[in-house]
DNA sequence: TTCGTAAAATAACAACTGTTATGATATTCA
DNA sequence: TGAATATCATAACAGTTGTTATTTTACGAA
């Protein structure tokens, strides 16, 4: 596949990430799409072979974007040296801070969601989620031998923590009406954290 | 509305979730809810005046239901205290470690990634998640009062910080492939409240 | 230019949806 | 009993959906 192809199929999944925040999931049918890059429903069906194959390229670019938006963090900025404040800025990565961020949260969101009741679907979000916890691990052990944390702990159980932590955090974005500011919601990250010192 | 009533709009109720579990939200029409029930649309149509009000009713029930089991959590078993154990007991109800747990949260993702795009049902899920800040909340107050945690917390900061774990454990049960056990997820409940005093 | 292919538009199709009206059946109550 | 009403079945309706085939347009290479 050319990559104006591939450019292309990119333009098709963004504007179908608009339909689906604006709109719902639900009711991003091709015609929406199209609509929403000015155009018929013929270019849609040029670059994908059916619905389940945009749904899917789609769903992959929230994945794609979450992981492209952790390594930024974790070379740039705050997480730019190592220890414990590349460890916070890579798990804050993950904070739907600003316009792209909560995008992404809301699709994700809506995703799962729609992953009820489809467990191949389910499947997909428990692979990302378990990526995720690997390389979680992985920090929490590089810690544990440079003795940034304590030599007691169970790591295994500390990254579904922190798993669960950055999760729910994230939910907050979206159902609490008096929402974390992200100085709190790193401040907490920090916390629990430097807890494990 | 009499009180059978009352009932058989449940029995359709119960009959949705259990289609919305099992195939999907965005595939719970009217006839495969009526063929749940092994009857017609004619049962759905007649308690309810539309789709839009059964779907409303049907989230309804997901509030209602964790309503009760908080409520009954938090006067039977290790709940019955006071103080700190009654606290973790009340966050606990909220872990989808049953049968019925397991379906209210599969239910309740499935509206909330239905509500994305629509922002009258987010809303509701704002509201519902506003109440249960509230109630850890006032349980937080309650416990501080006790001089059972520290005084110089920022009980504000602290229930939203629970509400978020709380959410994201239960997250977990879903996309998780790890999945922590009932007592790992009420121990990291615990372990956060006890590091409070 | 001309040919060939990619890109996009258009149209038609069957399947499914919620809604509504109407008819049949059962139950309640005076 | 019998009338009234609640309950449920059935059918028809228009709208929307994904899919597919066909046609038109754009464009680069021979």
């Amino acid at each position: 596949m050319s990559a104006v192809q591939n450019d292309r199929r990119l333009e098709v999944a963004e504007a179908a990430w608009r339909v689906i925040v604006r709109e719902g999931l639900d009711r991003t049918s091709l015609r929406a799409i199209a609509h929403e890059m000015n155009c018929t429903t013929g270019v849609v069906t040029h670059y994908f072979r059916n619905k389940q194959e945009l749904i899917l390229f789609a769903l992959h670019q929230v994945t794609a974007r979450l992981q492209a938006r952790m390594e930024a963090a974790m070379v740039g900025g705050a997480g730019d040296g190592a220890g414990i404040d590349r460890f916070v800025a890579m798990l804050s990565s993950f904070l739907p801070v600003d316009q792209e961020g909560q995008d992404i949260l809301r699709v994700w969101a809506a995703f799962l969601g729609y992953a009820v009741g489809r467990e191949d679907l389910m499947t997909n979000h428990r692979h990302s989620a378990e990526q995720l916890r690997q390389a979680i691990l992985k920090e929490l052990e590089t810690l544990q031998q440079q003795h940034s944390i304590r030599m007691d702990l169970d790591l295994e159980s500390e990254a579904n923590i922190l798993l669960a932590l950055v999760n729910g955090l994230s939910l907050d974005s979206l159902i609490q009406s008096r929402q974390l500011s992200l100085e709190q919601q790193t401040a907490v990250i920090r916390r629990y954290i430097e807890n494990l010192a």
